[in-house]
DNA sequence: CGCCGAGTTGAACTGAATCAAGAAACGTGG
DNA sequence: CCACGTTTCTTGATTCAGTTCAACTCGGCG
């Protein structure tokens, strides 16, 4: 919690007494290594701040094959947004990788929060637009470079990933087979 | 500006004092078709409504080659986020495909306004919002959909794009090369 | 009329998918 | 702490979607 403050007062200019009231509705939780914060088809409840671990979002398709959209580590605020924002059934799942200790508040808090706090409002507008520069960086990754590309840029930006998660999984985050990777790892070294 | 104010009303509850502050700090302009209205190194300083037209954005590679990122439609916000929010040089052209009016604010005022009006936080959060649930939904169709899944949503869900846009910059949209589209169309008509 | 950009088509090539099999690493129970 | 089964990773052979380069058609427009 020290932390989400730290981290929130770097941003914004919050008053002791609103920090207060907002943190108060953040409930603590843990999860163990490799169990879901989220399935599929549940609606998306809970904005929540990772205070330690690392969780990973990925989508199932048809014939079971996963396709891993995205990470979240601590220090970050993690939320399945399109089930969060719309109140529909989630079509990712979220699955812990390590031990995750994590701060979380539900949604009707937070949309009180958001009609009591102004800062609030503040807070979400500037949380979402860097969760938005993320995915517009990786939208153009996606369209303008090659896996190598991509995987160099996974290896120098989150070396820290390749610690904890299957390369499978880092495999289609980049967007190919696991079987691809491996080739590209073995054309570089 | 009517259109502006209609779609803002649906989604946050401004008062007719509030509106007249933020809308007075937009300026009307006009670009004819096929014209900038941002160029890559140029930092972008406004978000802007547009009230008619089409506009669409691009990166630039190397060799010459153009990406076709997005394209913003009548009623939309539009912006150069990632420039807007940093304050860096933009990426992104932004070009207009046929005449299009709009009106816009600048960075300075909006920031103003952030300050001022309460509603202009919960504004800019919604905005933000949506367009996050935009790019998600581009993300997770990059990562899971082939190309031809990819034509025939576009064909589906924007069909006037065909009318304005020249095929090769919807191939780059989709991902592949203009000649690969071609082949796309003939395999399926 | 001639030019130019857009679109199409063909042929050769390439990066990645797929299918299949084996090797290495991992974790769980005894 | 080892043995076993499972998962992960690698490697090979084949197939496929898309790229690249090149040639040609078409339609608009000075």
């Amino acid at each position: 919690m020290q932390r989400m403050h730290e981290l929130l007062r770097q941003q914004v200019n919050i008053t002791e007494e609103d920090w207060r009231t907002f943190s108060a509705c953040f409930e603590p939780k843990t999860y163990p290594a490799k169990t879901f914060y989220l399935q599929a088809g549940e609606t998306e409840n809970y904005l929540t701040f990772v205070e330690s671990g690392v969780v990973r979002f990925y989508v199932e398709a048809a014939n079971g094959d996963e396709t891993t959209v995205g990470f979240a580590f601590d220090g970050w605020f993690m939320c399945v947004y399109s089930s969060f924002y719309t109140r529909e059934p989630s079509r990712y799942y979220g699955e812990t990788i390590t031990e995750t200790k994590l701060w979380r508040i539900h949604y009707d808090d937070m949309q009180r929060m958001y009609d009591r706090l102004r800062v609030v409002d503040r807070i979400g507008r500037l949380a979402t637009e860097q969760m938005l520069l993320i995915k517009s960086e990786r939208e153009l990754s996606l369209l303008t470079k090659t896996a190598e590309e991509r995987y160099l840029d996974l290896l120098s930006k989150s070396p820290q990933l390749f610690r904890y998660v299957p390369l499978k999984h880092l495999a289609s985050y980049i967007g190919i087979t696991p079987q691809a990777l491996s080739r590209i790892r073995k054309r570089i070294s």
